[in-house]
This record gives C-alpha cells, structure tokens and sequence, in this order.
DNA sequence: CACATGGCGTACCGTACGTTACGGTTCGGC
DNA sequence: GCCGAACCGTAACGTACGGTACGCCATGTG
C-alpha cells in the first residue's frame, strides 16, 4: 500500500495568482504532457521563471503542485445515501460509475495519469501515490460507505467491503483506462458511459446483490 | 482503435548479437525507466552507440525494437480447449486469469507499460499502439475462441463476445494494473493470483454461465 | 600478406533545458 | 514622494544527452 495521507489538505495557502498559475501549468500538461519546460509555464502564466522556483522550488515541485492543485479542486461532495432503497442504491452506483468514467476518460485525468506514471519508475517524487490517492482510493473512500448502507439494508451481501469495491471497480473501468492511457483512440459518448454505467451496475448487483428473490433463502 | 497490425513478425532479422543487445536494453529498461541513455545501452550490451545507431535508427526505434522483442518472446501457444465441458472451460478461464496476472504484474510488463504510456502522450512514435496490440488485443484474440466454444456448447451465454471478454478483462484485471503502474507496492503472490483468478472466473461464470440449473428455463 | 569489413571505444558537437542571476517595474506602507 | 518587497522579462550558465566522426582491432578473403 502507499503511504497515505498524500492528499491532507494539498490547496493549503496558495495565492489567487499561485492558482491561477497552476491552472496554467495544467493546461500545458494537458497539451504538452512531461516535455512542457519551465520556460514554456512561465511564458503561458505571464509569469517569471525565478517566481517558479521561489514558489515550488524545482520541476518536480511543480509538478506536484499542478497534480495536487487539480485534485483539490475535484473534491466532490459524498452522495447521502441514506435513504436506502434497491432503487436509490442502483441510482447511486449507476451515478458513481458514469462519474468515474467520465474522470479517467477525460483529458486531465489522461494527462495527469500519465505523467504519473511515467515518473513512478524513477522514484523521484510521489506523483504516482498522489494520484492514486486522488483517484482510485478516494473513489474507494466514496464508495464503501454506500456499499455498507447496502448491506445493512440487507440489499447486498458481501463479506469484504474492499473485494466488493474492487470487483465494482473492474466492472466500470474494464479496459478503458488503460488504453486510453496507451494512446487508444476510444469514444466515450455520453450515452455509451450512461450504458455501460447501467450495465456495470446491473452486474454488481447480480453478483453481490441479497437473494432477495419471491423464493427467498 | 488502433491501426492494426502493430506487431507483424516483429522479430523480422535480428542476428543473435542485436537479440543480446535489445536483452541488455530491455534490462536496462526495467532498471531505469525511461532514463536510460543511450550510452548506458551501449556501455550495458559492450557495444558501440554508432553501431546502436546504425541498427536501429534513433532512440525511439532502439525503444520500439526493445518493446517488440520483448513482445515476440511472449507470443504463447493459444489454448486447444476443443474438449469442451464445464470443468475444462472452467480451468480454461482461470488459466488466463492467471496468466493475464501475472503477466501485468511482472518488472517488464510494468517497465514496459510505463514508457508506452509516458510516450503516447507526445505522439512521436507508436510504443502505446505496439504495446496494447501484443497485450490486451492479443488476449482478445486468444480468449474469444474460447468464449466462443464454450457458448457452442451451451455454457455460455453472451451476444457479443467482445463485451463479455471485457467484463472477464475487468473482472481479472480490477485496479491491479494502474496500481501498478502507478507505482503502489502491491505484493501479488502465486497464491493471491490463483484465487483472484478462480474468484474472476466464478463471477464471470456467474454473469455469462447459461442457465443450466436444476429449474433451467 | 594486403586489404576490406564490421564493430568497439571514445572523443566530440549541438542543443535543449533546468537553474540562477540581474536589471527594470509595480505596489503597498509611511 | 520614498523605500523595500514582490515580481516580470530575459540573459546567462552548466549539464546531460542525442547524434556523429574517427581511430583501432579482429576477422575473413584474395
């Protein structure tokens, strides 16, 4: 596991201006990917490079910065849930599932992705554990409470939260981001992530969905 | 999708001494990321960098023959599974589950991944294409056959091959990879991967098995 | 043996880029 | 109106590395 608490309050003081600087940093990942040079943020913040290095201190400070200023600013508010219910619960995942596809699917979340992890082979920052703990772990953060009030309501049965998770998790992403990382040319139009949100829903429920049938255990 | 035929006979004309220089750049590749020099390759194979030029053109064909080499010592013989029944298409699916595991958790495919991923953002050359085409399209390709089987005779039910190979992708796969990749210290012993690979199969079986039960339709 | 070929080792060149330094400008406080 | 701090723009420095040229040796061929 990482460690955690890579994600404890990341926006702590930033200035407007910091922000507005970072904002135009993540613009150019987004265009340029890991090849953007100080210059060229510098140049597309209006900015100079010495503010860049007395605000962040290096690149990689940087880069951190960038990664960890987009993932404040996708902090979502946990969904209620408390009103069980086999509808609401569908709505729920459903919604989490279109949620998670339109992140990994979405330029940001490919770029930031990728310079990830193309820099957690040379153990020189955390971007990799930031991310991850952004992404993939928060999403888990989101989710088990809605998996648990599930179970309680005796609308889902499983042993491990986390396997559950996991299970919920392959069955929304399948391959999607991996090829979109690899450079896959995939389509995800509206409709067909609101489709396989569906559909990903429908098969969790069938695998981890309470016999709840007319013949009842 | 990608254009296909990324990875036609890749091991064309390769004297013996190229195959132990793409070896040593393969291993330096897995040490170093995408930091290896060229230098370094050369120095590593105890050969020249004009002779690395000479033979493989520029950097990024020295990186796309690495890749393709380690891609054709991994071409594995497709599964016979003509002797159908529940038992051994059972075993059939756990034995790619496996398989796919421990292949995506393995230094090389990590390494590999990595620097696909880290250059499909700046699209100079085609790792990511080359990559996918010899990893999950190749599995597509040995899988569906036997999907295919398994629902002549009765037990399986889908309509579209494709979907049901990426639910069983997902299903397998889950988070693993981009843990992976992401650089999550994820501890995947033989026996971790034997029984995620069983639970994948029984939840894939449990989706797309044909309702052969007792009270069958 | 003369010679050509292929490949090793190494020195070298050009450039891109991270990092630093410096002069000029704005702005809040007194 | 003046001072210092923060900041912009840009020039300059150092280095790492991709790519090339050259000298040398080994091997094979007449």
């Amino acid at each position: 596991m990482l460690q955690a608490s890579a994600d404890i309050d990341t926006s702590e003081a930033l200035t407007e201006r910091q922000k507005a600087v970072l904002d135009a940093a993540l613009r150019l990942l987004v265009e340029e990917g890991d090849n953007l040079t100080m210059t060229a943020v510098a140049r597309r913040a209006s900015c100079s490079k010495e503010t860049l290095y007395k605000w962040f201190g290096d690149r990689d400070g940087l880069l951190t910065a960038t990664v960890q200023w987009q993932a404040s600013k996708v902090r979502v508010a946990p969904v209620d849930g408390k009103g069980l219910g086999l509808a609401s619960l569908t709505a729920s995942l459903e919604r989490f599932a279109s949620d998670w596809l339109n992140v990994i699917s979405s330029d940001t979340s490919i770029a930031l992705n990728r310079v990830a992890v193309g820099h957690a082979g040379s153990g020189k920052d955390n971007l990799g554990a930031v991310v991850l703990e952004n992404g993939r772990f928060a999403l888990a953060r989101r989710l088990k409470p809605v998996l648990e009030a599930g179970r309680q309501a005796g609308l889902l049965d499983f042993s491990d939260a986390e396997t559950a998770f996991r299970s919920f998790f392959g069955l929304v992403a399948r391959d999607v981001q991996i090829r979109l990382l690899l450079g896959d040319r995939l389509e995800l139009t509206e409709a067909t992530i609101g489709g396989d949100a569906a559909r990903a829903t429908q098969q969790f429920l069938a695998l981890f969905g309470a016999k709840t049938g007319p013949q009842g255990l």
